[in-house]
DNA sequence: ATAAAATTTTAGGATTGCCTAAATTTTTAC
DNA sequence: GTAAAAATTTAGGCAATCCTAAAATTTTAT
């Protein structure tokens, strides 16, 4: 069997692999928070058990047993963050921590009536898409808010659900999937982005706005 | 942090002192399903972080911290049990296995979000107690539909959670928590019992009524 | 009271996954 | 093209939990 180790190795994995960047064991280590030794071993047993090819120096890729089963557990861990928010009356910064535990440990059954229960929803609550059970991802391109030019008027994809905090403010201001803002002005060399939502304007640091996705439509703010 | 495998060790300790058996080494072995030599190591352990003491040949008591740790898991387990069932409609077979993953990892907000949920309810689907967040837990005086005499007429009170099989088919033949039926003939030396539910009469086996447990009022069937 | 049976413990190992420190290999910068 | 920096791997350990086989202890039956 799988361990929820080698389970979460995977879906870091996965998440380096997605992001574009090579998957070293040095970023892998830093991602799950153990040594670079530790990393070593376990992409030897990883690699043993045809979950991941090696190269090193360049990085590791996953096979594709490998790869359905990171979705899998994404999947679960999305629904899950879903089903928190809809039936237990989450806020959208305390479902990532929960469903971080419950991923490794619900059946089947359960993934099904939840999704049954939730109308086979396509995107979680940070607006991340959920994998459907036989291990298909929707890909999107999306821009980090960063990147925008000032005077466009974009919506919003999706954000890190990593930092609670982060999603609080978020949600304090406003900023959700599908919610439509216009970049009012931008400072330079990495400055505050001013943004308009309804009729508020708020200034946004590099540290909020690298973790802003938005779709990638290019329309004019009027 | 007190591991998944002593919380098991914790919850099975509980169960047997909570049967009156005395909790031996060897009981502990055979519930667990690991050799009598694991549980000696596990109990020198469990014993020098103070969540029981041992005497041996005697058998084992839990600690106060030992308790509390044991009941809030079972708590965990049956508050679980009881909101797949309602939430997400679970049959009441399979809620065991699926809360018996779940109830060591969900947090105290998740446990408290399916409190309220469900009301704050006192028993779970099979009848059992839940016990309070506060550790208390509703003591009862049940007996085994084995030792009723043909005559009587009984409420049940709680069956056996661990055997699916039985499960449906006490609930093909309507036993359930709060359902009344009447003892109509019992069969010399361990034989079957002749129950009536309703209209309907069955015959049921040792293991069937070893595992049925009834409040213990006595009153005439006529 | 003693031998047999039952129970419990000790001894010696295995596995999984983590760590630090040291060594090795590769890449990069002049 | 070489030296410094960066990345990776090896070596040696630790902790938790399990195992089997053998030894020790206690209980029970005569």
């Amino acid at each position: 069997m799988i361990t929820q180790t080698v389970q979460d190795y995977l879906k870091v994995i996965y998440k380096l692999s997605e992001s574009g960047a090579s998957v070293t064991t040095n970023a892998i280590a830093e991602r799950m928070n153990v040594s670079q030794a530790s990393v070593t071993g376990m992409i030897k047993k990883m690699a043993e058990l045809k979950l991941i090819s090696h190269t090193p120096y360049y990085g590791v890729t996953l096979s594709d047993a490998g790869r359905k089963i990171a979705l899998e557990i994404i999947r679960h861990h999305r629904l899950l963050e879903l089903y928190l928010a809809e039936a237990l009356g989450y806020s959208w910064d305390e479902v990532h921590d929960e469903a971080e535990r419950l991923e490794h440990v619900i059946s089947e059954e359960m993934e099904e009536r939840m999704a049954a229960f939730l109308g086979h929803p396509s995107t979680d609550p940070h607006g991340a898409p959920i994998p459907t059970k036989d291990g298909f991802i929707m890909e999107r391109q999306l821009t980090p808010l960063t990147a925008v030019e000032s005077g466009q008027k974009v919506r919003v994809g999706q954000v890190s659900d990593r930092d609670p905090e982060m999603l609080r403010y978020l949600g304090k201001i406003g900023i959700y999937p599908n919610v439509e803002l216009s970049v009012v002005a931008k400072a330079p060399f990495g400055g505050p982005l001013t943004i308009k939502i309804g009729k508020q304007q708020h200034h946004l640091g590099e540290g909020l706005t690298d973790n802003i996705l938005i779709y990638h439509e290019k329309r004019s703010s009027r």
